[in-house]
Parts: C-alpha cells; sequence; structure tokens
DNA sequence: AAAGGTTTGTGCACGCGTTCACAAGGCGTA
DNA sequence: TACGCCTTGTGAACGCGTGCACAAACCTTT
C-alpha cells in the first residue's frame, strides 16, 4: 500500500514523543487518514495489535519497515544534475531512510568532475559499470523531457527495474520496470485548478492577470 | 479531473508534431490512459469533438487551459531557499505555464538578500505584504518538516488558499485551503518496495547491503 | 444519394477501495 | 473472579472510478 511510509513517518514521530503504544485512532490522526483504514491497512500485513491497548510502535516500525524493504539500503543513481538533481542529490532524506546514492550522471561535459554531495558527476556512458559495481535498482530521471526516455532506455538495458521520473513527460518502459512520477508543475496545474473553482462562486480574489494566448508547453 | 494536465501536456506535444485534430486513442496513447476514459473525462467538460474525426487540437488546449484556469496568471510564493527552493526558483516550467514567482521567503539571515533566479530572497515576515502586494494564492513550502505547519499557519493567515507541500509532514489547514503533497522520499519507499516484492520470487539481484537497525526518521 | 468506415458520446455493469458498525478480546479494577 | 471500559479486527454495504460495448453521427468515396 502507498500508506505505509505515511503510517512510517507518523509513528517515527509518535516513537520520538515517547509514545510506546498507540492506538488506530490516534495514527489515523497523525497519518490524516480514516481509522478504520489504518486497522484495515495493518490486518492487511498480519499486525498484531492487542485489544484494548494498541499497537507497539517499535514493533509496528519495524514491521513497516520490513514490509516496505527499509531494513536493507538501496542504492540509487541519479541521472541529471542540473538545479533539481543538486537539490535531490543534497537531499538529506535519503541516506536517512536507507539510500544510498551510488552515483551522479551527466552528458554536460561542464558538470564532469564537479563534486555535488560528496561524489564527482560521472559520464552517463559509465551507468552500466555503475550498475555493475554496486548493484543499483533504482534510477532517478532529473533530465529534461527530451532526454527522458534515452534515458529510462538506458537504465532499463543496465538492469534498473525502478524508476523515479522528475521529467514531465511519458515514459515506455517495459513490464516489470515500475516507475513512479513526480511532475512539479502539474501539481501546480492541479492547484490552479481548484484556485479558480473557488474563485467563482464567492467572490473571491482574482489572479494576478488575464492571459488570452494560453498555450504552455 | 487530475489527468486534465497530461492531456494538457500530450496535447501540446502533438500539436508541436503538427497535427491539427487528434483522436481519444491517439490522445489515450500519449497520456498512458484508457480511450474511454479521455472521452469520459472531455465529455465531461462539456467538450466538442467530432464523430469520426476527432478532436480539434488547439481548440480542446484552449478548453482545458481555461478549465484549469491557466489562461490566467497565478502568483506564487515559495518560502524556504534551500536546495529545493533553489531548483524550484530556477525551474523553467513554471513560468511557461503561467505561474510567476512573486517572492521567495526564508528566515536564515545569511540567506536574506541573496540573488535566485532573479529575484532577492525576503524574509518572511515579509509575506503578509507580498500577498497583499501581488494577490499571491498559492504557496510553495520547501521548509524542513519542523518549520513547514508554522509556515502554512502564515500562508493562511495571510490568504493563501492553495499550498503546494514538499515538507515530509502532515499540514492541517482550515476548510476551504487546498493542500497538495509532494514527499521525494515516500516516492523512494514505494519504489523499494515494489523492489523488495521483486526480489522475493524470482531471484533477483539483491540490494546493497543488509540493514538490521531499521528505525528511519 | 447511398454505403462503408471511422470516431465520439454514453448507458451499464464490474470491481475496488472506503467506511460503518459491531462482535471478539484484552486489561484494569473491585 | 466478575464487570466494565477500551481497542482491535472484520463482515457488509455503500460509493465511485473504470472499462466495455454499442448506438449516434460525421466524413469520404462511389
Amino acid at each position: 500500500m502507498a500508506r505505509l511510509p505515511i503510517y512510517l513517518r507518523a509513528l517515527v514521530s509518535i516513537s520520538e514523543a515517547g509514545e510506546t503504544t498507540v492506538s488506530s485512532d490516534t495514527l489515523a490522526t497523525g497519518a490524516g487518514v480514516n481509522s478504520a483504514k489504518v486497522r484495515k491497512d495493518l490486518s492487511y500485513l498480519g499486525s498484531y495489535g492487542t485489544r484494548g491497548v494498541g499497537y507497539d510502535v517499535q514493533y509496528l516500525v519495524y514491521q513497516i519497515s520490513r514490509e516496505l524493504g527499509l531494513t536493507q539500503d538501496w542504492a540509487v543513481v541519479i541521472v541529471g544534475v542540473g538545479n533539481l538533481g543538486h537539490a535531490l542529490a543534497n537531499y538529506g532524506g535519503f541516506a536517512q531512510r536507507g539510500f544510498s546514492i551510488a552515483a551522479l550522471l551527466d552528458v554536460d561535459s561542464r558538470r564532469l568532475g564537479e563534486i555535488v554531495a560528496g561524489q564527482a558527476v560521472r559520464h552517463l556512458d559509465e551507468l552500466g559499470a555503475v550498475v555493475a559495481e554496486t548493484a543499483v535498482s533504482i534510477g532517478v530521471i532529473a533530465t529534461p523531457a527530451q532526454a527522458a526516455q534515452d534515458v529510462a532506455d538506458r537504465l532499463v538495458a543496465a538492469g534498473v527495474t525502478s524508476i523515479l521520473n522528475f521529467a514531465p513527460c511519458l515514459l515506455v518502459v517495459p513490464g516489470g520496470v515500475d516507475v513512479r512520477k513526480v511532475d512539479l508543475s502539474i501539481e501546480l496545474q492541479i492547484l490552479s485548478f481548484h484556485e479558480q473553482r473557488k474563485s467563482m462562486l464567492p467572490r473571491g480574489k482574482q489572479p494576478v492577470a488575464p492571459r488570452l494566448s494560453a498555450v504552455p508547453s
């Protein structure tokens, strides 16, 4: 389930607050969901809470971590060391959760050799070697859209079976390869949609300036 | 619908390829969904395709842009100018789609005055003034988790009604305020989950190193 | 004008996820 | 030990999104 990481974060927060046990209702509040949903989800992975008491926080953290595969370290390769690639490489949340950056790759010769987050940027052609060395199974694409499909093909060819795609385009990959997409501008467009709905009925604030030509790319 | 931005991107791509008309099947392929879903979605917003031909690309781009509120410019304020804030400020995809950055705010005195993407970083205390000046309705939170709720409260107090949250935490906001969450490490954890499932039955690659202590924060 | 091919629009049924509601069960207290 | 409180686990119904399948409609060709 996609909610397990949310529960995990809430549980860690609760654990840091000194609680040793937690009810489904408390956990649901911390995760922003329904308590019945929490119980169903936890029962799905054969959980063991005690009726009348709740769940043991530490035990639950371990169980979810194990289910998510976080009891192991995963090697990640980041392709594309632009603004976003820099931010991802320097983002501390990865190492904390057992994701180590095996390499930073790019094709721009001006970026090669640059030290980012303690690693030298290497050329994309070294992808095969990197994957072979460190058993990389997760690739992160932080390139422009037009390069993304080629990078994805290379990742798949090198044996990477999970891809996190930040490029604003559709990737086609063979079966057995998981792709998750994060598109910043789509998130903003969805917010824009809601803003517009809000400005319909109630006399709300208007946007900065109307535009007549609406052909975004 | 949350799929409209995807259709829009596919349509723009198709338009750039020189096509003036498009069938639901072609659009579905470009968006990675089912053709029936495309037709349902488009009919929902009172679309006008012609049977036997398809949809007029330009007209559809305009209709979807209007529905999403992209015929207007929206002012966005970015709070937190760390690695991620830098990347967001420099990300070209925003301006292209009618989102202009009204201000970059932070509380770290060392960052104040720094020029990022053509703008000087201002102090978070100026939020009220910024919102009043430029009618900001969308706020982006790119701060550490512990500061996120406070920033969200300030945004709401200043009149911002849509928030894009990159901080890994749950935000509580009053009704009428939309929050969308983007959590990079959760995406990786979901991929980790799938990787682990893959390594179960088939004798697949193993992760770099097993970890015994699994208490991410 | 008529026929054939193509594509939209949509009624309908299937399936999944969500939620309610309650029985089962543990813990504390007397 | 018995009683009452609290919380889990889950059966069942509800609702929604998805996809199928087909009629309606348009264009092209003859």
